[in-house]
DNA sequence: AATCATCTGGAAAGCGCTTTCCGATCCGCG
DNA sequence: CGCGGATCGGAAAGCGCTTTCCAGATGATT
């Protein structure tokens, strides 16, 4: 139990405590190869107990010249598609006994590389990088920043392709998905669809419209629309908006380029008088746990979003590792795409 | 622009390049009350910038004696309450130059304890717990490890009553926005009530329950019923299970006691062939983005979530704080629970 | 019994930074 | 023209820890 001093018991007060070296009592205390003899060990540990001693972990990594911790980068930790990826990081960081700090970059370029630069102050063991990466100007930025990280220590971890020596990803194959839903939504009988997108050279936004529009067309439909906004609950509100305004025929399909985008147009719709599944068929992309809660069912690919997390994580820390290892996307479907006859 | 070193460019070596002592380079760069002369300081900048200087934060903290980070509890991150308020505490901690740290308890007291005292070791400025407490056995030991915590100079903050000299908080008005809810309902003519609540002694569960029984008496009503589980959305499923089993009659509501609960209710009632609005109404509690999103939209308590850890975070860092200041919670009407004629 | 390898504790250097203290320089003023 | 007080750079001590290096002790080997 812990003295009722204001100010947090050291390790030399542990070692002068228990009658031994400050070597020693690091030696105990915070692992080392070196052995220790069992009397000496018990002492140490007693003292630290006595005194509630807990390390120092800022001293710690400058002494070590690293640290415990893992920076994590999202868009918006309050989107459940990061929520649950980070949940899959947050679990992988506890199993190693790392820290994880976690950086909000809204989506923005340049204030993504504003803070991997600052969050290189850490020199954090490694970066993940979830926040969905463009191609765009301000990329090479941060592609610079991130190369520079890499060269300083930290492995860097990106969601998405893009692996090169400096970075290690975690793919999610949006264009396979994409791909297999529209092949299973044409072979129910869809014709015609309008896709709901993020802004070209937003990378994930563009592998699932590929894809969307290879499996569509493969299977004999049409894309008759793609609009264009970002990820957001709200543009899938306007963007369905949007395409009302311009008129929807009945039967056709909306693909929301994520379940959150599917989701607003739900709304959107509905509150235009638009029947989902009866009238309209909708679907979306990632599988978040309220796509099984709306009404009709979402019809949507599974993302094993947490496990996404977890493996960033793993590829952040283990020494070797197999980029290839697949994720198993599979295609949900629900009620918002019944079988057309 | 960064050479191509191996190695992170330290003060010493910004020094040297600039010609000047590390004394010096540290206050031009790391922020000082001492002023600098124009010339000594352009130098210096000039030199940072060449060779990409990052500051150690570790070297800093040790050195201050402090660390810029902010230590966050929360039960699970995935799950949407904590994922809005981890938003807030992320965005008040970008403004403030601050770091969040996040670690997830599972609502175990022990591993929360646990926990807690890892993070002694970051010597963080400030550490909020998001993590619903119990008052339990377990809940003690975390009290003295906070006060610990809390001398050794963090500040701690915690979701909900409690406050004491070691710890702040920020409250939610659980048992009021719950009478104010059961209030309308009564109002609208319900009169038997089933509630699916989290164990006993857990905190936010008691208080909702007791305000809403308090409200929903005071209206006419009765509880017929309290069932107990967590605040997961399987438990609102299993407890909805539970109900249908016993029997539920027409135009009974059902009030989960967090909307995640009151979702999974919905769930399982619906596949049960129970129509909620017309056969039975269905309430709960946060209102979490996909309330609204379900069908029939969810009557509930609108909690500003966000600005729950937004506040939590300045409590954790201001000078100066109002404990008082009211939240404004505000109970929304949607289409589960219809005007009962 | 002498030699050598091995083991283990402690002294001390060092990690990258901040901050105190000292001393040199400059200015204003009588 | 000389003096006291600002002003500002630099040397060095320190933050709490790790790790190298050294030295004494022990046991094995010949």
């Amino acid at each position: 139990m812990s003295t009722e001093s204001t100010t947090a018991p050291t390790l030399q007060d542990i070692a002068r405590e228990a009658g031994v070296s400050l070597a020693t009592a690091s030696r105990v205390l915070n692992g080392s190869t070196r052995t220790v003899a069992e009397s000496y060990r018990e002492r140490v540990e007693a003292a630290a107990a006595r005194l509630g001693y807990t390390a120092n972990l800022s001293a710690q990594a400058t002494a070590r010249g690293t640290s415990a911790v893992i920076a994590l980068f999202v868009a918006d930790i309050a989107d459940p598609y990061f929520a649950q990826v980070a949940a899959g990081v947050a679990r992988g960081a506890d199993e190693a006994g790392l820290l994880v700090t976690i950086s909000t970059t809204g989506r923005d370029p340049e204030r993504e590389t504003r803070l991997v630069r600052a969050v290189r102050g850490q020199r954090p063991r490694g970066i993940i990088l979830a926040a969905s990466r463009a191609d765009r100007p301000g990329t090479d930025l941060l592609r610079a920043e991130l190369a520079a990280v890499a060269r300083l220590g930290s492995r860097v971890v990106a969601l998405g392709p893009g692996a090169d020596d400096d970075v290690r990803s975690v793919v999610i194959d949006n264009r396979g998905g994409a791909r297999a839903l529209a092949g299973a939504l044409a072979q129910r009988g869809y014709r015609t669809a309008i896709v709901l997108a993020a802004a070209e050279g937003v990378r994930t936004s563009d592998d699932r419209l590929a894809g969307f529009t290879e499996g569509f067309v493969a299977g004999g439909g049409r894309i008759e629309r793609i609009l264009r906004g970002d990820f957001s609950r709200d543009s899938g509100r306007q963007l369905a908006d949007v395409a009302l305004a311009a008129g929807i025929a009945p039967g056709t399909l909306v693909f929301g380029i994520s379940d959150v985008v599917a989701i607003g147009a739900l709304t959107a719709l509905r509150s235009a008088g638009r029947e989902i599944g009866t009238d309209l068929a909708l679907a979306g992309f990632d599988d978040i746990p309220t796509s099984r809660d709306v009404t009709p069912g979402l019809t949507t690919v599974r993302v094993p979003l947490e496990e996404v997390g977890y493996r960033a994580l793993r590829a952040a820390i283990d020494e070797e590792w197999a980029a290839g290892e697949d994720l198993g996307l599979e295609v949900v479907l629900r009620e918002s795409t019944p079988e057309r006859r």
